[in-house]
RNA sequence: AGGAGCGUAGCUCAGCUGGUUAGAGCGCCGCCUCGACAAGGCGGAGGUCCUCGGUUCAAUUCCGAGCGUUCCUACCA
């Protein structure tokens, strides 16, 4: 075998598993099925995606090999504002506006978009190893999720559950469109507050001072509020004040909302442009007046000078001309929250338009109840209170969006305005008895994607016709996915699917952590701190991917510090480390924690450990190469049975590590038994035999065999974890061992076996281990190097460490590489030594001129004092009376075994370094 | 403001229903080119388990308060 190039192999084995349709349901067996969370078309996979789809491969590939009828369904979601503005850019850039072409053309070009650069995801999926199955892979735009979509709104609003009406929406003033609150990204941004005078109505040089953060709003104030209860303005409640600029008299009004603690006590309203005031003037049954068009330029509501005007443009003239008209009191600085479109980036404009929308209530209560139930359990379960949380206060649904790519909305309008909802036109003239002569216009708008992506696990299986699919895998059995989806689209295919197939769209849904950067920063785009998973998989180099991070930004002036960070924390850029390697950090660092740093010295580690895994299975195949290595009925022996049981004991605690989600326990028992047990010790203890040639060949073929057989159950079982090597070095494996199958993917994962527990096997590695430690120790510490020979002492003995020596007298000669080893009793001579303990037995390297007087005292001393302070709380637990009486026996009497070996073995110490001193 | 999470070795993190000598990886310090592997081997150092209380025979673990930190929701105009 070649050194481990993960890059030689990686690929090939993705295209002849996809070939020969292994990701395909078997057919047979329980159904187990997971339902991708559909990425975006226009999306590239981040880390989180990896990180997500590499631990729902292993729950595949696990299920796949338990024997499991397995689906993982692949597809993708439309993505309709992000998808629009791309191919909108593009036009934009060949001097197209989308209203040249109009909807038609237009659609057909995002459809060729579509058609070419919507796979990279796809493309990303098959590299990092995910066994979905392509063959049924789904789009919600795709005439069957089309059907479902229409199914859904049109009996949706046969119940009334589905509405159409004017609203105050978040509106995305340059996508031009409503988008839902769930859209709309908060963060604090330093701004002004302006303190305004209006003049009171009917009194000279009388002022309430308003303040606010948005002053060119008050071109539609239509009201001025104060509490009720507020003395300063109590006998003004019912009075007027003249509105500056517009010139319109407003009235005052009381209202508990109102805090009298802040700034003046008075408040604006504007029912058109702020959510509170919205809510206040319907309860005071205020005007709206709507100052701005559907760009956030001012309309024809304000003032003619101010008509036209950008928002912000007009902002700067409001207060240049209330300045003028010394209506400012002040202006200060203030930090305040400020509302952007996740896609756009532009601040949010509460606006009053015609919306569609989803009326939750109802929908919510099964869906609660479902979870409150245990139909459906959040792993880890303190999720389920954010579910609870939103459901419970849940507001209706904007599902209506001004835009073309999507689902248009199937409804229909005559000249009058009438509305009328069916699935087609045909169908719309039928039910309400429309004739030809009727004109029809449909509705402009198209769903929220999220309207489809809520019916995903049921309409990519057929629904609504009954497919044996639908039977067969509905309700899924997990979703795996991010806390941040939980509300926008966890809570909403519960409540779908509950009421359209009566059953959960999922069993369980295991929310994961969020990957962050090293810092703890999430990733994103305009901060320039994000990994793509195919750069750790293939390599990048640094002016690459400082190229990658820093173009098309949209805060272009954030390139240079970008630049700088990336330059410092990855200055050789990022080395190739392979898909196993990354995975299996994601499976480490899958922890039931919130948030996950990513640390790419992890993933260097786990791809050194993928480095010992290739290099302990080209020893096995070099040792065994040629030979027989059929059993041939020998019996294993000691050491061949531990292994086999701490195999054993590895395979149980995976499997139980699977069904409760721990990947990162999974993964951790993985590494330990590769690495310290079957490379550091079992290969180790393979060599005397394998290497010496006088031993007869049926001991010799029982050792290849259970290295083998050994290699060939541990690839089995971390396969699910490290698809690729597992693979490729299982296809080399004799036929003998690993039997005439054609893939490792379509294998039985190992099962435990109570009866292979072996406790004299475990006693005698242990015991041998103990040996070969505490030689090394004195060695090391003694700084005597390997390659000299040290004589050897077993002291005091007892019969079965005496046997022990005996037994594996080779074995520890290969290991420790002493001069001699002989064994010695009480009465015999006794050489002043470095000692360690092996229980009772002591071991001793007799003191020469490689063995430092002082250096063993001071080894001694350190022990000692270790065993001392052990010793002064074992007593002082044994002292207290109430430990003793009210302690369960078997933790009293552990605490006495435990003192009674500390004081046997502090004695013996304590003899060998009086014995030393004493030269 | 309300809710939730986190605080364990220099760094990144495990530690389940209380009893362990409190662990791992990386980093650090010594030694080692011995035929699987220097992307390696062997040995070692390193912790007031944030602080203060409480429950208990016993607290890193359970409870309360405080400090620090992160996130979510709602925002005071």
């Amino acid at each position: 075998m070649d050194k481990y190039q993960p890059q030689d192999f990686e690929g090939t084995w993705y295209e002849r598993w996809e070939e020969n349709n292994y990701f395909a349901p078997s057919g047979n067996g329980n159904p187990f099925s997971i339902a991708i969370p559909p990425p975006n078309v226009t999306g590239t996979l981040h880390m989180g995606h990896a990180f997500q789809h590499s631990l729902v491969d292993s729950l595949i590939r696990f299920r796949r090999m338990k024997g499991d009828n397995t689906l993982w369904q692949m597809g993708t979601d439309h993505a309709g504002i992000a998808t629009q503005l791309i191919v909108t850019e593009q036009l934009a850039a060949e001097g197209i506006k989308p209203s040249d072409l109009g909807r038609e053309e237009f659609l057909k070009r995002v459809w060729q978009w579509k058609e070419h650069s919507g796979g990279t995801i796809s493309k990303q999926l098959r590299r990092l190893g995910a066994s979905l199955h392509w063959e049924t892979e789904r789009f919600t735009l795709d005439d069957g999720l089309s059907r479902a979509v229409l199914e859904v709104f049109v009996r949706l609003h046969e119940e009334g559950l589905v509405y159409r009406g004017k609203r105050l929406v978040n509106w995305d003033p340059v996508l031009k469109t409503s988008i839902s609150d769930l859209e709309v990204e908060s963060e604090e941004e330093q701004g002004h507050m302006w303190h305004l005078r209006y003049p009171i109505a009917g009194e000279s040089n009388q002022f309430l001072v308003v303040a606010t953060t948005r002053p060119e709003t008050m071109l539609g104030d239509t009201a001025v509020a104060v509490h009720p209860d507020d003395e300063r303005y109590k006998s003004l409640v019912g009075k007027e004040v003249l509105l500056p600029l517009a010139d319109r008299p407003i009235t005052i009004i009381a209202d508990h909302y109102v805090d009298r603690e802040f700034g003046s006590g008075c408040v604006k309203i504007t029912p058109a442009h702020d959510f509170n005031d919205y809510d206040m003037g319907k309860r005071h049954d205020l005007p709206l007046i709507n100052i701005f068009n559907d760009d956030a330029s001012v309309n024809e509501n304000a003032p003619a000078k101010y008509q036209k005007m950008d928002r912000y443009e007009a902002r700067d003239a409001v207060i240049e001309d209330l300045q003028q008209l010394g209506l400012i009191e002040k202006i200060e600085d203030h930090t305040l929250a400020v509302p952007r479109g996740e896609k756009s980036g532009v601040v949010v404009e509460p606006y009053l338009s015609d919306q569609w929308f989803v009326k939750a209530g109802p929908l919510a209560e099964p869906a609660i109840k479902a979870v409150e139930d245990g139909e459906i359990e959040f792993i880890p379960k303190n999720y389920e209170n954010t579910f609870f949380v939103w459901m419970r206060n849940i507001q209706d649904w904007c599902i209506s969006r001004q835009q073309w790519w999507g689902h248009r909305i199937p409804a229909w309008y005559d000249e009058s305005g009438n509305v009328y909802v069916a699935r087609n036109e045909a169908e719309a003239r039928e039910k309400h008895k429309l004739g030809n002569d009727t004109v029809l216009t449909q509705d402009e708008d198209v769903l929220d994607t999220w309207f489809s992506s809520a019916l995903w696990t049921f309409s990519t299986l057929g629904w609504p016709d009954k497919t044996p699919d639908l039977e067969t895998f509905h309700s899924t059995d997990v979703m795996v996915t991010g806390h941040d989806i939980i509300t926008f689209w966890v809570s909403r295919m519960i409540m779908m699917t509950l009421k359209f197939v009566g059953e959960v769209p999922f069993k369980k849904v295991y929310v994961t952590g969020m990957v962050t950067d090293a810092d703890g920063q999430k990733q994103s785009k305009s901060k320039g701190n994000g990994l793509d998973p195919l750069d750790i998989m293939d390599g990048i180099s640094l002016d690459d991917l400082v190229a990658k991070r820093t173009e098309s930004l949209l805060q272009p002036r954030m390139a240079e510090r970008i630049e700088k960070n990336t330059r410092k924390e990855f200055p050789d850029g990022i080395r190739a480390y392979g898909t196993d390697a990354l995975r299996f950090t994601f499976y480490s660092i899958a922890t039931r924690s919130r948030t996950i740093r990513f640390d790419m010295n992890r993933v260097e580690g786990y791809r050194n450990f993928c480095n010992k895994l290739w290099n302990a299975a080209n020893y096995v195949f070099m040792k065994t190469e040629d030979h027989d290595v059929s059993n041939k009925n020998v019996a294993p022996d000691v050491i061949d049975r531990w292994i086999v049981a701490e195999l054993n004991h590895t395979v149980d605690v995976v499997s139980r590590a699977m069904e409760t989600f721990r990947f990162d326990i999974a993964a951790k028992a993985i590494y330990e038994f590769i690495w310290d047990e079957f490379c550091d010790w079992y290969v180790e203890l393979t060599k005397p035999i394998l290497n010496a040639e006088e031993i007869n060949d049926q001991v010799v073929n029982a050792k290849r065999f259970t290295l083998l057989s050994t290699l060939e159950q541990t690839l089995r079982l971390a396969h699910p974890f490290l698809p690729f090597m597992t693979e490729e070095i299982w296809q080399q494996i004799p036929e003998g061992i690993r039997g005439p199958g054609e893939t490792i993917m379509q294998q039985n994962y190992p099962l435990s076996d109570a009866s292979l527990i072996d406790s004299t096997a475990s006693k005698d590695v242990a015991w041998i281990k103990d040996v070969v430690t505490g030689t090394r120790n004195i060695r090391g510490e003694m700084d005597i190097s390997q390659g000299k020979p040290i004589p050897i002492i077993f002291f005091n003995g007892s019969d079965e460490d005496k046997a022990r020596l005996e037994e594996h007298q080779t074995l520890l000669e290969f290991l420790i590489r002493p001069k001699s080893i002989e064994s010695r009793v009480a009465g015999d001579d006794k050489p002043p030594s470095a000692t360690h303990l092996v229980g009772e037995m002591e071991l001793l390297v007799p003191l020469s001129d490689l063995i430092n007087k002082e250096a063993e005292i001071a080894r001694l001393d350190k022990e000692i004092e270790r065993k001392e302070k052990e010793k002064t709380r074992a007593e002082s637990k044994l002292g207290n009376s109430n430990f003793v009486d009210k302690a369960p026996d078997n933790v009293v009497q552990k605490e006495r075994d435990k003192l009674a070996d500390i004081d046997s073995a502090l004695e013996k110490l304590k003899k060998q370094k009086a014995e030393i001193s004493g030269l």
